[in-house]
DNA sequence: AGCACGCCGACT
DNA sequence: GTCGGCGTGCTC
């Protein structure tokens, strides 16, 4: 039998199978989807077999060395589907079946120098062998790291056959192991040891007293470390395990991020637009029919618990659900919601997890110990073999969009799945993306609508603040008069705010008031943030640090000044304006511990604060009883930005944060400050009002050409030199021009709005088309002539869809 | 991605 | 003459 291999190396060269022959011992064993080590070239390489036959078109084949899975990793369909992705997003094949599996499951490769003639290498190079004497196991890059000098020596030995090198393939999967007691022997045999036990030996015949005392032993086991929490010595156990008496089991277990029970939760009754909802979706997981339904409904209006009665049916048709819910609204809360009303039948994927509790989490839905998986993007591929319905929260959000390779949505993969499962997608949000509406109003999509929120409770009154207004008359503070009022108001009632600010860092730019130097970062094409704490300079694109120049570096001067304002300053200017207010301030730099955001929100749930400051993160999913008002301090801080979808997003901001206000019996209130508060999205989402949104949105879409009316390629190319890429810019424009038809428009290549990322210069060409075969051939054409490897070469990426223009 | 092959310059 | 620079091309 042959066996095609995808080979674990992400090169356009390489994206095809190989072919490889199954040797006798393993045949039978060797299936697809599983993952192999084979020989590669004069390396060993991991590799996904992806199908298996009779013959090759090759005549020297190599073998297959060592499976890697005792089942397969890969199902049919997440093959068949990990080919269909790589061809529609240009991404090599193996890549795409990376994306599917966890972290913890990629190879680790290493080499190691192993000595083949010990005398040889003695008389040729003595000092070369008392080295490798020393060293335990000589790895390969380690040795190059630092001792670089022996190299050359090392080499002539390779050479001359003293020494040789050997590659390790190794699976990073770990599965962890409990080991368990339990007994095989009767009471009377522990009877007849304790009485020859010797009088010394007092934790064996406690040992032996408590397994006489348990009233079935022939069912007892238990893990080793609870008997040694129960006070036996573990010393003694072994012993009595080395005697004979006592027998030790390692016993595979799931690392469980969320041991705590849960209080179990019952189906709550519907409210007659939340049965309305439910009712199509139940019919067409009924008819085993796949649609996408698109539910749009205000915040508020439960559309959880039409998630979960969805779910409730699926699980009775003994079938399984992926709900994607997006990375920073996969909170606890969120969690527990689903823990509550499924139990363990629950998986959770989310990137807070470790490498081990997330393949472990995985585990348990390929094995078929869950039905159910809530995770962030990637949860998409869960392994489960009989879907019943994939639900999209927030489907909205452009995390949904992976920003690196594989540049994948998962709401396109979504749809592909259930296509093939035959069962629903619910796609969910108060406020959807322009172009999920646009397919419901094109009846592509079925829309539900949920217009009330749950209980009846008003959705927040909003005000707008007219930010310019506030200049005029001498306010050059980050809060309004009114907002300020208002906060004061909520602290006397003993009542929460919740502030939100799209900006982390103190101020946002330093920059010199007497020659107009700002400082920027010397890697990439941005201003540097000032970060109080610190007290240093930072770049939020790549990390660099530096102090705070005493003079301008240009002329100096000694003026040089912090302008902008991010959440650092916000929370110093409460701290001066409201020093009785307790604030946590949320954002990337007091999250960045493990557990930290869970601790700040758990703090703020229990009245420990009176305002919340945040960045995006705190704009989803809170939902505190005692929240009567909520501040956006700058509406248009996103509306400057040179994309397409910045009123959208605006929109959806707002929107989204003012939902956090008065979602129980407390009404909220809401505080929008903005510097063109005459602005669409702004009035829009002030009024609640998403169809006048849509469609002056869609007037401007429609105008300017861009989605959902027509469909967009971003090309990005990077190069450390900035000549390389822009001729290289030059010429894939030239292709595209010349070989996509006269309706598709080529723009660019431009040099985007920042020129440089760690110490790259980017350019980008963009292509806007309605119908284009020849797409796709020609952007295989251009990876295929430019795309470089290494880390000085050129870098072609190309994005289909992309959600962003950065 | 690695690694070898291969063809040019500056050294024991 | 050799060592070693990195351009090119292949890996079932």
């Amino acid at each position: 039998m042959i066996a095609e291999v995808y080979i674990d190396i992400p090169a356009n060269p390489v994206n095809k199978p190989f072919d490889y022959r199954i040797p006798e011992s393993l045949e039978g064993v060797v299936a697809p989807g599983m993952r192999v080590t084979v020989p590669f070239g004069r390396t060993r390489r991991l590799g996904f077999v992806t199908e298996l036959k009779e013959v090759s078109t090759f005549k020297k084949l190599k073998a297959i060395d060592s499976v890697e899975d005792h089942a397969p990793v890969l199902t049919q369909e997440l093959i068949d589907l990990g080919r269909w992705l790589a061809d529609s997003i240009l991404c090599p094949t193996v890549t795409a079946f990376q994306a599917m599996l966890p972290a913890a499951m990629k190879a680790e490769y290493k080499k190691i120098i192993k000595i083949e003639q010990p005398e040889q290498l003695k008389i040729e190079d003595a000092d070369l062998a008392s080295f490798f004497e020393t060293t335990k196991q000589p790895i390969w890059s380690e040795i190059v790291k630092s001792h670089s000098e022996l190299l050359k020596r090392i080499n002539r030995a390779i050479r001359q056959g003293s020494l040789s090198i050997h590659q390790l393939v190794r699976n990073q999967a770990t599965v962890k192991k409990v080991s368990v007691i339990s007994v095989c022997a009767t009471k009377e045999q522990l009877r007849l040891e304790l009485a020859k036990l010797d009088d010394r030996a007092k934790r064996q015949k406690e040992a032996l007293q408590f397994f006489i005392k348990q009233s079935d032993l022939s069912s007892f086991h238990s893990p080793i470390h609870a008997l040694v929490k129960d006070g036996l010595s573990r010393d003694a156990i072994t012993k009595l395990v080395d005697k004979g008496l006592l027998h030790l089991d390692q016993m595979e277990q799931f690392r469980d991020p969320y041991k705590h029970p849960v209080e179990q939760t019952k189906p709550l009754n519907l409210t007659d637009e939340q049965a309305k909802a439910l009712a199509p979706i139940l019919q067409s997981m009924n008819e085993n029919e796949h649609r996408v339904f698109l539910c749009h409904g205000v915040t508020g209006s439960g559309k959880t618990e039409i998630y979960l009665q969805s779910i409730q049916r699926v699980l009775e048709h003994k079938r399984q659900a992926i709900v994607l819910v997006p990375e920073i609204s996969l909170t606890p809360q969120m969690v527990l919601r689903f823990k509550g009303r499924f139990g363990d039948q629950v998986a959770v994927m989310h990137s807070g997890l470790s490498r081990g509790e997330k393949y472990d989490e995985w585990r348990k839905i390929r094995e078929e110990k869950v039905q159910v998986v809530v995770g962030a993007r990637s949860a998409i591929f869960a392994p489960f073999k009989k879907l019943g319905l994939i639900i999209i929260d927030e489907e909205h959000e452009s995390s949904y969009k992976q920003e690196d390779m594989p540049r994948y949505h998962a709401r396109d993969v979504a749809i592909h799945r259930a296509e093939k499962h035959h069962c629903p997608v619910v796609l969910g949000s108060a406020t959807p993306s322009l172009e999920s509406f646009a397919r419901a109003r094109k009846q592509v999509y079925t829309l539900l609508s949920l217009k009330e929120r749950v209980n009846h409770r008003p959705l927040p009154s909003v005000h707008i603040v007219d930010l310019r207004e506030e200049m005029r008359q001498g306010n050059h503070s980050v809060f309004s008069k009114e907002l300020l009022e208002k906060v004061k108001d909520r602290l006397q009632k003993n009542e929460q705010t919740v502030l939100f600010l799209n900006r982390r860092g103190y101020s946002t730019f330093v920059m010199c008031r007497s020659c107009g130097t700002v400082v920027k970062c010397p890697h990439c094409d941005i201003s540097l943030t000032y970060h109080r704490t610190q007290h240093s300079l930072r770049c939020h694109y790549c990390g660099y640090e530096q102090n705070v120049p005493a003079t301008c570096p240009t002329c100096d001067s000694d003026a040089m000044r912090f302008f902008g304002t991010g959440t650092q300053k916000v929370e110093a200017e409460l701290n001066r304006l409201l020093p009785e207010a307790r604030v946590i301030r949320m954002d990337v730099d007091t999250t960045r511990k493990k557990g930290s955001h869970e601790k700040l929100l758990r703090q703020f749930g229990e009245e420990k604060a009176d305002i919340l400051l945040g960045t995006q993160m705190i704009a989803k999913g809170l939902d505190f009883p005692k929240v009567t008002l909520v501040g956006v301090l700058a509406a248009d801080s996103l509306l400057h930005l040179s994309d397409f979808r910045a009123s959208e997003k605006t929109f959806q901001l707002i929107t989204q944060v003012s939902g956090r206000a008065g979602r129980h019996s407390l009404p909220g209130e809401v505080v929008i400050q903005s510097y063109t508060p005459d602005h669409y999205a702004v009035i829009d989402a002030a009024r609640h009002d998403y169809e006048s949104f849509y469609r002056e949105e869609m007037t401007i879409r429609h105008r300017w050409g861009y989605p959902p009316f027509f469909y967009l390629v971003l090309i990005s190319l990077t190069h450390p030199d900035p000549a390389k890429v822009a001729v290289a810019a030059d010429r894939i424009a030239a292709i595209l021009k010349n070989n996509l038809s006269d309706s598709t428009q080529i723009y660019g290549p431009v040099v985007p709005s920042v020129s440089k990322i760690k110490d790259r210069y980017r350019y980008q060409c963009m292509v806007k088309y309605k119908r284009e075969p020849a797409l796709v051939p020609v952007l295989h054409q251009i990876l295929q002539h430019f795309q470089e490897t290494g880390k000085d070469s050129l870098q072609v990426s190309i994005d289909l869809n992309p959600v962003a223009l950065m």
